[in-house]
RNA sequence: GGGGUCGUAGCUCAAUUGGUUAGAGCACCGGACUGUCGAUCCGGAGGUUGCGGGUUCGAGCCCCGUCGACCUCGCCA
């Protein structure tokens, strides 16, 4: 018989009855009868009840075994019967009669329990993530992450594409997030820096001649944590393709990431390729956001011309010096308490904006200020013009535009979780296409590239000559599932004079493009294939599927929100001789702790 | 760096208007029980209410400071 199992915690049926049999685990729950005792025995794959009474010789050491502890346990099969089974579990139809039962590695008073479902605080958590990790949902998404990233490879490999490890200790890049930098011990004074993304790697592969590449690819940034992006390091599922247009890359990618969500969406509807393509520009009027979650019915209308000159006074003249004013609709709203609104009012007010006006509509009736003063024949304008139905409600965000769009896409997403218009069991893609190559730094007052600046602009080298920069579009997009990026992508400028010219447009010298970015431009005169791809997140494809709101849930060992592991300890200082082999000595005003054992 | 929420037993939570010895469930220890499956029942141990200061006859509760966790803005080309 094997050391340790004959068979694993959820393989035993009816058809193994009468076998002896051998089985390991954690000690999950407990129920002890006094003269009889039921443990429910745990491994990775499921759980399988062992019985032991009295008369084994077991008995007593399994009345003294904490929680968690692991043991081995031989014993007989045997069949339930009746209401002894239990229809949750798999192995629900048997049992294992304990013959002997040997502890394996006894477990401590736990400072997590495993077997309640509760929430526990992250710092507790995250300090004991091997106990987290065993807990079932945990356990769950950690094993569809696995599965995930399994039926990407394949989905990826199966088009064509072909998978290479790029570098982890690179150089620095001057724009983007913040590098974590590794000092070079043969190099004193001089730096590595963990690859942001494989994004020059992978052109370079292309102009290597490779085709279709791809990588789960770790990527590192410096910047601080939000409840979906993590701190320090993520992954990517990094692609890049040769020889192609905006709409081949979007062919490619399509069918993988639509396949994977079927895979394991549970019977959600994915939206079926080709997933629908908004423009920036309209999607910042409808949504009020390049990231729109579609499941949401509403969509924002722009109304200025019916408040111009109108005889609602604060907005007339709001618009009278530049403003704009966009209307959201509140379906059904209409017949709602007053609170609603004037809440819906107070949040946008807490929020920081100036606040949002609206009518209740109630058989066909508007109420409220602002219709009062608008006057009736303006209001069947705006109830014509936005088809709106005679029990709706409608908010309106008057603003300078940029400010009006982003509030209005707020309160968009708010009514429509006030309203529970979201659907739950949809995934719903788009893809956000055209958006600007340049934008304008009101901090700096300067020209700035607003995304990739390898991106090529739409109309090449004429465009940049001769259009005002920002009007330039440039093909680059963004895929975007229930209000979430999964990724940015681009077809990149493959041609040094254009990009040298992009750079002059943003105010960088020549000399900085030829420097910062010499292993690019340089290989770019050799021949280049016009290239393209992008790089889906997989941790948030996996909080997707999952349907976890935190990126922690879906990662095996994550860092608390100040980029710790508690775990682990890191980050931690360092020896003296460590330090003194790398050149290093910490300025006076930032005194070293004292060693940890790092 | 700014804003918000929170901090009571190993864990999840409670504690009336500021008022007796800070309670309950799970876990742990002891006892009862041969069919449970979140077993049940009886008992026990377990607390510097994050930390420091203040107000008060009296503070878990009020005030000030501080530390920590999470969320968020900035940031993430």
């Amino acid at each position: 018989m094997h050391t340790y199992r004959t068979h694993n915690c959820n393989q035993l049926t009816i058809a193994n009855v009468g076998e002896t049999v051998r089985l390991s685990g954690w000690v999950f729950r407990v129920r002890d009868h006094g003269k009889l005792m039921f443990i429910d025995l745990r491994d990775h794959y499921g759980v399988t009840q062992v019985v032991v009474d009295k008369d084994s010789e077991a008995f007593q050491l399994v009345q003294s075994l904490n929680l968690e502890s692991v043991i081995r346990v031989d014993g007989k099969v045997l069949a339930r019967s009746g209401d002894q089974v239990n229809p949750n579990l798999p192995t629900g139809q048997i049992e294992v009669r304990a013959v002997a039962v040997e502890l394996l590695s006894p477990a401590a008073e736990l400072p997590l329990p495993i077997a309640a479902t509760a929430e526990y605080p992250e710092e507790i958590r995250l300090r004991n993530r091997f106990l987290d990790l065993r807990r079932e949902k945990l356990h769950a998404n950690i094993v569809l992450r696995s599965n995930v990233i399994a039926s990407l490879r394949r989905r990826m490999i199966a088009q064509g594409f072909t998978e290479f490890q790029t570098p982890i200790l690179t150089a620095s890049s001057p724009e983007g997030a913040r590098d974590f930098l590794v000092p070079s011990r043969i190099h004193p004074g001089k730096f590595y820096a963990l690859p942001q993304a494989p994004q020059m790697f992978k052109q370079l592969l292309m102009v290597a001649g490779f085709d279709r590449y791809f990588q789960i690819a770790p990527c590192f940034r410096d910047e601080d944590a939000r409840a979906d992006r993590s701190p320090g390091e993520f992954y990517q599922l990094d692609f890049e393709m040769s020889f192609v247009t905006q709409e081949d890359v979007f062919a490619a990618i399509e069918p993988v990431l639509h396949g994977v969500f079927e895979e394991f969406a549970e019977g959600k509807s994915v939206t079926p390729p080709p997933f629908p393509r908004i423009t920036y520009k309209e999607s910042m009027l409808k949504y009020g956001s390049d990231k729109p979650d579609l499941r949401n019915p509403i969509e924002i209308v722009d109304v200025t011309h019916i408040f111009r000159g109108g005889g609602f006074g604060v907005f007339a003249s709001a618009i009278e010096e530049g403003a704009v004013v966009r209307a959201i609709p509140a379906p059904g709203a209409g017949v709602r308490a007053r609170s609603f609104f004037d809440q819906t009012n107070a949040w946008a007010k807490a929020e920081g904006f100036a606040g949002l006006g609206y009518i209740n509509f109630k058989g066909g009736e508007g109420g409220g200020g602002v219709a009062k003063n608008l006057g009736p024949e303006r209001v069947a304008q705006l109830v014509s013009e936005m088809g709106l139905g005679p029990d709706d409600g409608v908010f309106f965000a008057c603003a300078k535009e940029s400010i009006a769009a982003k509030l209005a896409g707020m309160a968009r997403t708010r009514v429509g979780q006030e309203l529970d218009l979201i659907a739950q069991n949809e995934f719903k893609f788009c893809w956000i296409v055209d958006f600007p190559m340049f934008e304008w730094d009101e901090l700096e007052q300067k020209v700035i590239f607003s995304h990739n600046p390898f991106s090529m602009p739409q109309g090449e080298m004429e465009a940049l000559e001769t259009m005002n920069p920002l009007d330039i579009l440039a093909y680059q997009y963004d895929i975007v599932c229930n209000g979430i990026e999964l990724s940015s992508g681009a077809i990149r400028n493959h041609k040094p004079e254009i990009m040298y010219k992009a750079f002059e447009i943003a105010g960088y010298d020549r000399s900085v493009v030829d420097e910062k970015f010499s292993g690019m431009i340089n290989a770019f005169q050799y021949g280049a294939p016009p290239h393209g791809g992008s790089a889906p997140g997989v941790d948030r494809i996996v909080m997707l599927l999952a349907d976890e709101p935190n990126i922690r849930e879906v990662i095996l060992f994550p860092m608390n929100q100040k980029a710790e592991d508690l775990m682990m300890g890191a980050p931690s200082t360092v020896t003296p001789k460590q330090l003194k082999e790398l050149g290093i000595r910490f300025a006076t005003d930032t005194k070293p702790a004292p060693p940890t054992n790092g």
